[in-house]
DNA sequence: CGCCGCCTTGACCACCATCAAGTGGAGTGG
DNA sequence: CCACTCCACTTGATGGTGGTCAAGGCGGCG
């Protein structure tokens, strides 16, 4: 692992002082106040980490959790004759691994894609949030089960999905989770991954990921350029792969926030 | 959902009265005698249900929680166009989403494949089971945790795997499961699935996976009639699909049995 | 006996991987 | 300021893995 310890300046600002953590755990759970001062109080100490290092290894045993709070890591395998998969994208609020200590060794890798700043939370804070803070609790809890359904849908992406429909999927369903923690300006965000990272989160080669961003751009449907996405026609580019968001778990009160 | 209430014979003699549950949560934890006994209670009751009857479908609110003491399941989604897509093989001692009532409605369908034996059990047994018996809290969290790598490792061979090696990889993995709660036989194993089923798994068609399974046949790997199975060369067949165990999370313990 | 579902086989071809070469922008050093 | 390098993106050519369609065989079951 690889970090940056010196104190430069923040490769990005915290939206209108808002915790990422905290607006997605809102989105399971009720905090109360004092949970939500705890859960700033955790990143206090987040530090800077450089593009393509990795937070923790395959066959290591983690000591604590990590939590990305800006910028974009990702979960990934990699198989004896080279080539990767990208099993989950960790955006700005999401945490690794919470119960990983039942496990032992990691089954695979998690690595940063963009600059980031990751806080590391102690096993104790984590139990301590636990026992001492039920709703912190279930609002993980249901964090961790959205995680899975997301996995989920994402083998249905690779079972099912032709490439391009993939790939509208994969921006469907992060233009949802940025928003849901104040990472997306209107339609356009940035996400910072080549076009080969893209092909390993999907399954697909550079070249085939490259002919068909082309394509979705000459349907007017998105422009990806500079590590950054703008989508043209949100409705038009669910609709065309056949986008549900049921698997995020929105619940009533966060669908009409 | 359709059952059977009928009490005719089971379709599948409980091997030696072990409880498969117990046996695989024994992997995970370490349960008291009384943990033991409360464990064999909730599936008293439990009942047969046919082959490709839905258990609970996309979109509706469980109540309970199932438990597959014999016979194979699936949860699985099918896409707008037919297609389907199966997103975990649910084997004896398998339970289903034992935190589902945080959800709210199922995102996708668990049905049979084969007939079953399944036990329902109440929210209210989970929640007894949790509070009171901090083994069997541990042993189920465990078994969550490997559902989830398991996932992730699915997503790697549909992501990278090529066809052949995709079928070498599942067969390796459920001989592993399967031995682990005492349902294979050796090298061998009821597996009561059509080869377009097996295609609905691995993200393949059908008449491809007819010719794959063939393939295999002539390299001496497996063989695959009838709706058993038998591998002819573990270590080989592992070989052929660079199959590393470590997603299923054994301890040393576990080991050495 | 006849139907039905599954397996099997062949023909055809599309999607997408691979290989290779060229473009262009950002950063670096002379 | 201009070479030079590096990396990502782009484009074309080629071919393979695997999908689709269609037809026939085979076994189980009513």
């Amino acid at each position: 692992m690889t970090s940056d310890p010196s104190p430069r300046p923040r490769p990005w600002p915290l939206r209108q002082g808002l915790h990422p953590l905290i607006t997605k755990l809102e989105h399971g759970t009720s905090l109360t106040e004092a949970d939500r001062v705890l859960l700033s109080g955790i990143t206090a100490q987040s530090r800077v980490i450089g593009p393509h290092c990795d937070l923790i290894r395959e066959g290591e045993r983690p000591e604590n959790v990590f939590l990305i709070t800006a910028g974009l890591a990702c979960r990934y395998k990699v198989l004896s004759n080279g080539s990767r998969q990208i099993l989950a994208l960790l955006l700005s609020g999401d945490l690794c691994d919470l119960n990983v200590a039942l496990l032992g060794a990691m089954d695979h890798s998690i690595g940063t894609l963009s600059p980031c700043l990751v806080a590391e939370v102690s096993r104790a804070t984590v139990a301590e949030l636990s026992t001492n803070h039920p709703r912190i609790l279930q609002g993980l809890l249901w964090s961790t089960l959205v995680d899975l359904a997301t996995c989920r849908e994402w083998l249905l992406s690779l079972g099912q999905r032709p490439a391009d429909q993939r790939i509208a999927h994969l921006f469907c369903e992060l233009l949802l989770r940025l928003q849901l923690v104040g990472c997306a300006d209107g339609n356009s965000f940035d996400l910072p991954l080549t076009q080969g990272e893209l092909g390993d989160v999907l399954g697909i080669s550079n070249v085939h990921v490259n002919r068909v961003l082309q394509d979705l751009r000459k349907r007017n449907l998105i422009v990806f350029r500079g590590g950054r996405l703008e989508i043209l026609d949100v409705e038009a580019l669910q609709l065309a792969c056949d986008f549900n968001p049921n698997y995020r778990h929105l619940t009533p009160r966060q669908a009409r926030e």
